[in-house]
RNA sequence: GGGCCUGUAGCUCAGUGGUAGAGCGUCGGCUUUGCAAGCCGAAGGUCGCGGGUUCGAGUCCCGCCGGGUCCA
């Protein structure tokens, strides 16, 4: 096999393979005297205060470089890919460069927009947070930059040799870079479902780019050549500025000014230049992943500058967490301009993640500027760069704010519950237990250092586990991935036949239609060319029916598989070869139409009420109503929902043309962007482009009204909250809406005629009579209260003596279960030696006892005695020796039941 | 999508199936030169909504609606 690692370039520059004496790898160079491969531990960083560069970059500087170096030699720039990954269902946010060309592009379904292209796409990686600012190279948001070329069999752009060429040109030529200072190890990557061999290339210790020839896919360990070969190179545009600068950390270079910002908010001073230095050269020796690694760290850094590690801790750290929150910032400018809303789900749970490390890093270092602030101050300096930032500046700021609020909201909510708990502890002298802590984390969101922080306010330990979030992680049990329906005809049965004619998107005002049965599965018929739309893309399938001679079967389901639709059919009596005579039931694809175009009329109308950072995040079309979700990150106001309606309808009273088109998917990604794939992502090389003029542009399937007023009228029937960040608008069009406004207004009206008032007025008068209910009930619960009390005399006089105590046992006629016991404890209060038992009739029985101290002293047990009574009723009670209560449904019985307590309580005091 | 928590007075929250509570706030009175505060008292509740179990449900069960939070 060829060896692909032996690019053109290395022999003609003379560059060796030599092996690493330190980690055994194989790299090339052009330095004789090398023996260490050049990547970080076996080299230390030296680039710090003498960069190889021959001049210093800013990061726009050198994206621009990069981007025109690789257009001068041959490719085409591309604008760069949302860092939300739209396109895609299997990954949240964009990692590399590469993933926006994953999957269409990368196999083969689809054209690349350009061939070779170069783009500097800015790339969200969130796995190791925590190291960010600490290990001077990570960043949560980097620019990667890309030089792609795609060889398919027809047509080779460019491999091996001249990749490595391209990037020795740029470092050497471009930068300046001597050529003995590159060098290139040897290694394979791995991931996603595809490999190939790669080049990592390194400067000084700083490992700037890699370079890999993707080629084969790669699955249960073997390796099938791609029929696409990917040129898939990854440059660290952060590190090149870095290396060019030869600051003490990237951060430096990278968030100057930002850095400065915070420094003076803070008051944190520079620590000396030195110790950064040593710091950062040994930060990039040491692979941080936890507080042990911080630890090393920190002593290895101690020892070659001679101060003491808690010296260190208290210069370092506050850096650390000014570094770290300069790079959230820009993470979450690019997040939220790209639109992600915030939520308890997907990517805008990693968005809520990413704001609430920020909160509590901003918390720690007890800096009380607004978020929001800064967040003003970061998209200031990123407007130059990045003007479509500066456009949605408004929702920037605005949903920073908003999720700011939040949790420090559930911080202080948290606060009160930690506080409770901790209270209770403290009594007992015992730490929060780590399920607690599980819980907390779990339940309010508080994280182990917050409520140790505020346990430790009120002097309880917390004991918190080194592995904490992979025990949360166990506590939850895994989920199941759901399962991807199985079609009832197989994609293997199906291959021999042709894809079927879609005479729904030629004419979908057509009703009636000739076809031949092509062949029968079952119930399951293929016919040459079809009327009725399968489901797809949240329109339900037409029905209607099939003639063939005087055969007549009716149509209930419809589906596509791949390119062939299949007609369920009952009762299944077609045979291949039938010529049929095929009619869709109209009423219900109209109706089904005018939701679909309804849909795409509101989803442009709350795009313009609420922003366009609101997306489509599902929808379902009915023929009676239909629902549209959205993201947006809080609930949708009643005033924001009366102007999309009204928006909608003012749309559709425009009688705007409706167009349905099929279009190259570069071409129309060019065209429309990303706010194509509205409905979700849709795959092949074509795709349907629907067009509401002047309003709404989507990639769809489904069938559409010609012209908006075919709508009719758009009705909102409620909104629902499905998912935090997620609102459901259910709305109906047409005669639907109407049928539900009349439905309405019936309500209404019957409720006007109840309350003898008209429509107009119901609110008020509902009001009106609310209140008045209100001081009803109150009225009658005093003159209950006056009736009860009346009674007393005559209760006192039914007394009997039994023994040394006092037993009043008595019917009392209408009285309530309270009444009674307020009764009771009124005839109690004078008399503590007096036993009460009294009960009333409705549906069913209720019984209620007590008895005064004295009598409790003496024996007397409400509870049990009330108890025993409630069985001659055939019911239950209880309660404590001073009060009882029960009852039961034998009406017929309360005297005896009465005869029963009267006889248990003689009892008690005799036993 | 899966899990957990939660909805009680204007606010913050208690409330082992048995007479709906506390603190703050509001109003009134007393005390005080006034303020801050203190003392005494009062008003204020469809216990989220709807079913069920029970003699009896704020409490238990089911459904719906709202809020929070964690995970994929």
């Amino acid at each position: 096999m060829k060896d692909i690692y032996r690019v053109k370039l290395f022999k003609h520059e003379g560059f060796q393979r030599k092996k690493c004496v330190k980690c055994g790898r194989l790299f090339w160079t052009v330095d004789p005297e090398r023996k260490t491969c050049g990547d970080t531990p076996c080299d230390e960083y030296s680039f710090i205060d003498c960069p190889p560069t021959k001049r210093k970059y800013t990061l726009e500087k050198m994206e621009k470089n990069f981007l025109n170096f690789f257009a001068k030699h041959g490719h085409e720039i591309i604008d760069r890919y949302p860092v939300v990954a739209r396109w895609r269902d299997d990954i949240f946010l964009t990692i590399a460069s590469i993933a926006d060309f994953q999957p269409w592009v990368t196999t083969g379904q689809v054209p690349p927009p350009a061939n070779p292209l170069v783009i500097s796409q800015p790339s969200i990686r969130l796995n190791d947070m925590d190291n960010v600012g600490r290990s001077g190279k990570h960043f949560t948001l980097f620019f990667m930059g890309g030089h792609h070329a795609f060889n398919s069999r027809r047509k080779r752009i460019y491999w091996n040799d001249e990749t490595v060429a391209l990037c020795h040109e740029f470092l050497t030529k471009e930068l300046g870079i001597k050529s003995q200072e590159i060098t290139y190890i040897q290694d394979f990557w791995e991931g996603g479902g595809n490999a190939g061999e790669d080049f990592e290339v390194n400067i000084r210790g700083l490992e700037i780019a890699t370079l890999v020839f993707m080629q084969y896919a790669s699955a249960d360990g073997k390796r099938v050549p791609l029929p696409l070969k990917v040129v898939d190179t990854g440059y660290g545009i952060e590190r090149l500025v870095w290396l060019s600068q030869g600051t003490a950390t990237s951060y430096e270079a990278i968030f100057g000014p930002l850095v400065e910002h915070l420094r003076k908010l803070s008051g944190v001073h520079q620590p000396p230049v030195e110790v950064l230095r040593e710091n950062s050269k040994l930060a990039g020796m040491i692979d941080i992943e936890s507080g042990r690694d911080l630890k090393l760290l920190r002593s290895k850094v101690a020892s070659r500058t001679g101060l003491s590690v808690d010296e260190l801790n208290r210069i370092l750290t506050p850096l650390e967490r000014i570094y770290a929150i300069a790079d959230h910032l820009r993470c979450l400018a690019f997040m939220f301009g790209d639109g992600i809303t915030p939520s308890n789900v997907r990517e805008g749970y990693l968005a809520r993640s990413v704001l609430r490390h920020t909160l509590e890093l901003t918390r720690e270092m007890e800096l009380n500027t607004p978020l929001v602030e800064l967040m003003a101050f970061e998209l200031k300096h990123l407007a130059k760069q990045f003007p479509e930032l500066e456009h949605r500046k408004n929702y920037v700021l605005e949903v920073t704010d908003a999720e700011e609020k939040r949790y420090r909201e559930a911080v202080s909510r948290g606060t009160r519950i930690v506080k409770r708990i901790a209270g209770e502890l403290r009594s007992k002298g015992e730490p929060i237990s780590q399920r607690k802590l599980i819980e907390l984390y779990d339940t309010y969101g508080l994280t182990p250092e917050i409520v140790k922080k505020m346990a430790a306010e009120v002097g309880v330990d917390v004991d918190v586990p080194d592995d904490f979030y992979i025990k949360v992680a166990e506590s939850h049990s895994r989920a199941k991935r759901a399962e991807a329906s199985v079609p009832p005809v197989s994609a293997e049965n199906l291959r021999s036949l042709p894809p079927t004619r879609q005479l729904y998107y030629e004419n979908p005002y057509a009703v009636e239609f000739r076809a031949r049965v092509l062949n029968v599965f079952g119930e399951y018929v293929v016919l040459n060319q079809t009327m009725f739309y399968p489901e797809g893309g949240g329109q339900p399938a037409d029905t209607g029916s099939l003639e063939s001679g005087n055969a007549k079967v009716e149509v209930v389901d419809v589906i596509k598989v791949e390119d062939v639709i299949l007609h369920r059919v009952k009762p299944p009596s077609l045979k291949r070869g039938d010529q049929v005579a095929g009619r869709v039931d109209w009423s219900r694809r109209r109706s089904l139409m005018a939701h679909h175009t309804g849909t795409h009329i509101l989803l442009g109308a709350a795009r313009r009420v609420l922003g366009d950072h609101v997306w489509q995040q599902g929808a379902q079309k009915g023929v009676d109503r239909s629902r549209l979700d959205i993201s947006h990150f809080r609930r949708v106001g009643m005033k924001e929902l009366r102007e999309i309606e009204r928006l909608s309808n003012e749309v559709i009273t425009e009688d705007r043309e409706v167009k349905a088109t099929w279009m190259d998917r570069n071409q129309a990604e060019r065209k429309y962007g990303f706010d194509l794939y509205q409905g979700g992502v849709v795959p092949g090389k074509r795709v349907r482009v629907v067009d509401i003029k002047g309003w709404n542009t989507q990639a769809c399937a489904g069938t559409h009204c010609k012209r908006t007023g075919e709508v009719g009228l758009l009705k909102i029937l409620r909104t629902e909250r499905i998912q935090d960040g997620i609102e459901r608008i259910e709305f109906a069009t047409g005669l639907a809406a109407l049928n539900f406004i009349q439905a309405q207004e019936e309500q209404l009206t019957r409720a006007a005629e109840i309350l003898r008032t008209s429509p107009e007025r119901v609110a008020a008068k509902t009001r009106e009579l609310f209140e008045q209910w209100k001081a009803a009930e109150k009225e009658v619960k005093r003159l209950r209260q006056r009736i009860a009390e009346s009674q007393l005399p005559q209760l006192r006089r039914a007394a009997k003596t039994v023994g040394e105590i006092r037993v009043i046992c008595e019917e009392v006629e209408g009285a309530s279960v309270d009444e009674m016991i307020k009764i009771a404890s009124s005839l109690i209060k004078g008399d503590e030696k007096l036993v009460v038992i009294l009960a009333s009739r409705d549906e069913t029985i209720r019984l209620v006892a007590m008895a005064g101290e004295e009598a409790v002293k003496m024996g007397v047990n409400c509870g049990s005695m009330i108890s025993e009574a409630s069985k001659v009723l055939e019911g239950g009670g209880g309660g404590r020796s001073s009060m009882g209560q029960g009852g039961g449904p034998r009406t017929d019985r309360l005297g005896v039941a009465l005869r029963r307590a009267l006889e248990i309580c003689e009892k008690q005091i005799k036993g």
